[in-house]
DNA sequence: CGGCATGTTTCGCC
DNA sequence: AGGCGAAACATGCC
């Protein structure tokens, strides 16, 4: 489910942890590095904040990372605030649980922070370097996306999935952006315009911050359900475009996107 | 059973 | 040297 939007309401829901102290951790081995339980415990958390796709809590020792992967969930005080992953059942095993965090103050007598990904592709990082991750979508301005665009010629896509050039973004809302901005995925990002870069921070400004309102990446558009029915341009009707772009099942609309 | 999945890292080829 | 695309990772689900 994580994408930079998923991330954003993870960080917002998990603010009451901070000024908590740390009392217990476990973690999955697997995807922890080595001493991370003995690093954590007895520390205080002094803010939740996000780079990109990453949920960070800073502590007044090491810096937790929260790396989700592609099924990576959080709940704080036993509570999701993104219950349902959109490409698996919902289910929620604990032998799938990779993180579990218990404070001074744990309201519901239950792990105040927890981390469930049975594909177990996420990954926790202690002070780990995020310098390479670029501007965030959600407030991407024109001169960022030039900066980080100059001498790339791959497709935009790709480069809008790479965290070093924008940060945060994920394949759907790529795609969304993309259908908003009226840019094809496949153009190669050294043949736009200005004014198609223009169109495309400001998806990113205004269309992202509806589809966070709405509740994540899931709530755009291209719904999955519409990616998955391979249906009509919600727009204009024309039967949507489906292929492989920067590794990614890619959608778009090849009469409205060029 | 085959194929697909909101992600990142690594490897080899230009 | 650095950009780029494909493969690998790991597991669940339809």
């Amino acid at each position: 489910m994580p994408e930079g939007l998923e991330a954003e309401i993870w960080r917002r829901a998990a603010q009451p942890l901070v000024g908590r102290v740390i009392h217990q951790a476990w973690a999955d081995h697997r995807v922890a590095p080595d001493g991370f339980v003995d690093q954590l415990v007895g520390r205080r958390i002094d803010a939740v904040r996000r780079v990109g796709k990453v949920v960070l809590v800073d502590t007044d020792g090491a810096t937790l990372g929260l790396h989700l992967g592609m099924t990576g969930r959080l709940e704080v005080d036993g509570a999701a605030p993104i219950d349902r992953l959109e490409y698996s059942s919902g289910a929620d095993l604990a032998e799938w649980d990779r993180l579990r965090l218990w404070t001074d103050i744990d309201p519901k007598r239950v792990c105040a922070l927890r981390m469930n990904d049975p594909r177990r592709l996420g990954r926790l990082s202690l002070d780990a370097d995020l310098t390479a991750i670029g501007p965030d979508a959600l407030t991407l301005d024109t001169s960022q996306l030039v900066e980080r665009l100059v001498g790339r010629r791959a497709a935009i896509k790709a480069l809008l999935l790479d965290q070093s050039v924008v940060g945060g973004l994920g394949n759907l809302c790529v795609d969304e952006v993309l259908f908003w901005s009226g840019v094809a995925p496949n153009r190669a990002a050294d043949e736009l315009t200005l004014d198609d870069l223009d169109r495309i921070t400001a998806a990113c400004r205004e269309r992202l911050a509806s589809m966070l309102a709405a509740g994540g990446s899931t709530n755009g558009m291209l719904s999955p359900a519409l990616r998955a029915a391979r249906g009509v341009c919600p727009l204009d009707g024309t039967a949507l475009e489906r292929a492989t772009i920067g590794g990614r099942t890619t959608i778009w609309c090849a009469l409205h996107q060029r």
